[in-house]
DNA sequence: TTGTATACTGACTATGGGTCAGTTAATGAC
DNA sequence: GTCATTAACTGACCCATAGTCAGTATACAA
């Protein structure tokens, strides 16, 4: 009889059914309106149980959120490995588009990816979750690393630094998805979401490459 | 006697001394930490009172950030404004530069401002209020597109759609500000904001030049 | 002096995150 | 089968704080 193993498993099914019904909670109503109590109700049980899996509504946020960051660094890599023969600008351009889909299907991941390093989580999260997601988002940007320095290896792409090309990117991107993810902002903007984003990501690549030569214009 | 006019010009004074009460103890605190009650004790009035000028928390909040964003617009101006026969991508740099001066003086502001569109905020707070918000933030821009106008037709740059290039500037410097506003993402990237900033700013004015002509480096 | 309007107060309510003493139920020893 | 031990669970409770409102005080006008 096998029952510590057994224990165990429950457990572990026990603290992702509250996991589950968490996401669903926080993503009908948004993480501050949701309720801790709902989430145990959704889950079925009382709320002091969330409390024996979970120290904190933002820790169970922040569990829900390095899931997220793993799917996306998933699909960056899934993006990335696609072909070995492909140019760095178009590889940078397969990731950049994999990030836009991967928030274009889970809006409210975004917003709560961008709550996540501000102001009170930063406080009151676990700090091992919390590295834990940094390290994921690491991984992501590591994609983009890798892609400019295929860029500037083949001469492509004129920078000394890589960190802060990819950076510049990255910054790039997330700066256009907030603000085209807010209905008023892009409302100021006046332009589609879309368009947007990849104009954004065009007039990076071309500002990462060799003044010099003509590539081709935006 | 013009006991009406001293009436009203008292009340504003109060008005007034509650606001500047909860800058000192939002800045203080960061706006979650912060209480109504110590934003009341700060005034040296009840908290009753408080709500008899603002209707909520977040709507003193709100006023707060159209004032910084009234000074925001002020300073963009005041950098556009210098030198009529300033090259278009130097007025950009001039724009951006002030645009960071600005939050490297008042990163509270910053916080604020970028928590100000996101989740709960928008939901609570007066609309009139925002609408006031979003138009000065407007009035920011409007200094960028300029800028990108002239440079059209001056020929230093080549875009179609000139919102859409003064947006995608903006969005870069925003996340760029973000990114290296958090101490862990700024660890993460392994850059000082400034140089990420100038690298995102220089980026993006050689991303809106012209292909075929060579205007310098990075 | 008295009536009225205006500004103000602070005790009160409502809400929701978080706690913990106590209950239930599974397991194992005899 | 019965009892002891342990783990899982419960929900009444605590507490902080945003927001309310009946009552008070003050200034002014008649």
């Amino acid at each position: 009889m096998n029952t510590r193993a057994r224990r165990k498993r429950e457990k572990e099914e026990r603290r992702q059914s509250i996991l589950q019904a968490a996401r669903e909670v926080f993503f009908e109503n948004g993480f501050h309106q949701a309720t801790v109590e709902a989430v145990a109700e959704r889950a079925e049980v009382s709320k002091g149980t969330v409390y024996l899996y979970f120290e904190s509504k933002e820790t169970i946020l922040a569990h829900l959120l390095l899931e997220g960051l793993r799917e996306l660094d998933r699909r960056l890599e899934e993006a990335y490995a696609v072909e070995e023969e492909l140019p760095a600008d178009d590889r940078l351009r397969r990731l950049g588009w994999a990030y836009f889909k991967f928030f274009r299907q889970e809006p409210r991941y975004f917003h709560f990816l961008m709550a996540m390093d501000r102001g009170r989580f930063r406080e009151v999260v676990d700090p091992v979750v919390y590295r834990k997601a940094l390290e994921a988002s690491m991984e992501g940007l590591g994609w983009v690393v890798r892609a400019v320095e295929q860029g500037i290896e083949g001469k492509i792409f004129d920078t000394c630094d890589v960190r802060q090309a990819a950076a510049t990117l990255w910054a790039t991107l997330n700066g256009v998805l907030e603000l085209t993810e807010h209905p008023l902002r892009r409302e100021m903007v006046g332009l589609k979401s879309k368009t947007l984003y990849e104009a954004a990501l065009e007039t990076i690549i071309q500002g990462l490459r060799l003044p010099q030569k003509e590539q081709g214009g935006v």
